[in-house]
DNA sequence: AGAATATATGAGAATATGTTCATATATTAA
DNA sequence: TTAATATATGAACATATTCTCATATATTCT
């Protein structure tokens, strides 16, 4: 029998762009260091040198995952003075981490 | 002020094992070839060999892949004569790799 | 036992990733 | 303008990842 031609989109091979974003979604949280940071960012919004200090961190380390959530619009930040406050900037992911967070826990 | 001796546990800094499952967990889904592979899963179980024609990809690079994924219980499999038929093996991630392929797809 | 088929495994190579170190840039205050 | 503070950036290094190639193992059939 050939293939229906009601046949459903979530039967279709994944194109090129999903499989690109999917993957690089997971990517941002397959990382220890960005999973805190992005864990951090899920209870409040913190400057640099706060994330750094909390998860004793160096500055460049978290200046630079800062920068690869930044390019996937997982965070944004507010500037104050000299001070960048970073918080979280995307609930979908927020909540697929969490999800994973309290699963891994109940086991 | 102190902590509260009624802290949430979502509240507390994540532990070594929570984060090492999550970032493991993560990483499993970070991945083109592997996203492949669970998402033609997803569908009905397929032997190695299925899995390498489909996704034209070659039969050792399949079988590393899904070794990876057998190791975090993501897929299990049948024998029947000298073939291994794969079927996914852990409701919750799948449904967070469907979340996320819907999410990218709608953007 | 020997041949055929399906899958697994280990080593090696190419590429990707994450950190550190040094330094650059940006903002504010004096 | 100079100093002080906060953050960003680029290069270099160490480690991790993923694939390929060759070969090993397992099962079935004759």
């Amino acid at each position: 029998m050939e293939e229906s031609k009601y046949t459903q989109s979530v039967d279709k091979d994944l194109d090129e762009e999903t499989l690109f974003i999917v993957s690089q979604t997971f990517k941002a949280l397959s990382d220890p260091t960005r999973i805190r940071i992005l864990y951090l960012l899920s209870q409040k919004e913190h400057s640099v040198n706060e994330i750094a200090e909390k998860l004793s961190l160096g500055q460049s380390a978290v200046s630079h995952q800062l920068r690869f959530l930044k390019n996937l619009r997982l965070v944004k930040y507010r500037r104050a003075g000299t001070t960048l406050y970073y918080s979280h900037d995307d609930k979908h992911v927020m909540n697929i981490l969490k999800q994973t967070i309290d699963h891994a826990r109940h086991h």
